[in-house]
DNA sequence: ACCAAGAATGAACCGCAATTCATTCTTGGC
DNA sequence: GCCAAGAATGAATTGCGGTTCATTCTTGGT
């Protein structure tokens, strides 16, 4: 079974010179594997209930072969997050480019977040149980992450503030966080309970709410 | 916790009647003691870092002596995070014997749990890095705890609704998470930032936003 | 002062799990 | 087919830390 996958890999061989999807080192197909299967039995257990020796049996792979990939347990986490983190800003930046009015991009911004938890489910219970700390090694490094999330909507606040369409009287901050909270714990409450919405729906009342709460008058 | 029960039945037995500060058992000093240094260590270092020898050093008893007043581990954890939940609980069902409008209430919930920061600084650290899981064992038991705040303010809303005061077209619960998330949050992020803050304004204006944003047209 | 009986101590035990590394397997060029 | 060179393996190493328990200390009654 592993032959015929590593067969397989192995197929794409050296000299494509794209750096499409390298047989070894990050981007490989077992590196990816790794981080996914990291990412589920994370989700599953916790981390520091997540053996090593889990995380490679899920991925099909041997223990010692997750330290030719990752300099440690914690790498591989680290990895994982950052890289998620990393295509959510991007996502929202690029449709930024075509959404122009703090409202919808508001709105655009508290629907992919809510929608995280239909993308990649492990995911989502990940970002709810560890990321929020219990390591202080995972919270110093993904707080920068979130104080990023937090800059953006800030940003698109002040400009409806500064438009007129936003009330001036309460601190861009204080919304940025209660948006950013509010979403999350409606996330974090479907996690737990597993049970399953409309994220364009509840987005759409949270958001109904909020910006009820914020308009000019 | 057990075995501290049993030795308080069997202390109780020759004299001292008054349940005041017996020497022994849950409620005397060395028992409070204990929790006081596990929460300080654990909010300092996450729970799974704190080894009970540090706990112990903290508390200033010897490492077996934890395992006389708590069955293990985890049970000094969970007992800390139960009387905290407890007392806040009784708290707020005191004060609602005097306080009746809907938006009082929300007022007076969001101000005692933005508060919890200035009461005790390690335990809302705590709150916000381990309860929110990470450790399973945490998580299910302290998901009951955040139920029953949910449940709460939910019915406050509902009785907002009925009575007229808050819109109809937006669910309690989409409400009650969202209150609550947005001060969690909040509190999460001066907890992390280290900021203080005044908890009685930031408290009004987070409430401001919400309840302009739910109130009845 | 003496003596149980309970309380406290802390060194030792034990299992677990991150990481390493000597060995084995694969591969691609000849 | 044969042979490096790199990739992968997984058993052994190592250190940590929760829990136990034989021992020592306190205390209150006589």
């Amino acid at each position: 079974m592993r032959l015929g996958l590593k067969r397989l890999a192995k197929k794409t061989r050296p000299e494509s010179i794209k750096a499409d999807a390298p047989a070894t080192g990050p981007g490989s197909e077992k590196y990816q594997r790794i981080l996914d299967a990291a990412v589920e039995v994370i989700a599953e257990h916790g981390y520091f209930s997540s053996p090593v020796s889990a995380i490679a049996k899920r991925a099909g792979v041997a223990d010692g072969t997750i330290y030719l990939y990752f300099k440690s347990k914690d790498d591989v986490l680290r990895t994982a997050i950052d890289s998620t983190f990393d295509k959510f800003h991007r996502q929202v930046e690029e449709e930024f480019k075509t959404l122009h009015g703090p409202r919808e991009q508001l709105e655009y911004i508290a629907q992919v977040h809510l929608e995280s938890h239909a993308v990649n489910r492990s995911m989502a219970v990940l970002m709810q149980t560890e990321v929020r700390q219990s390591a202080k090694f995972i919270a110093e490094f993904s707080h920068h992450h979130l104080v990023k999330y937090i800059q953006v909507v800030r940003e698109v606040v002040r400009r409806g503030q500064q438009e007129g369409i936003f009330r001036r009287d309460v601190s861009d901050g204080v919304v940025a966080h209660c948006m950013f909270g509010a979403i999350d714990e409606l996330l974090s409450s479907a996690v737990f309970t597993g049970r399953v919405y409309d994220s364009k729906a509840t987005a759409a009342q949270v958001m109904d709410v909020l910006l009820s709460g914020i308009q000019a008058r």
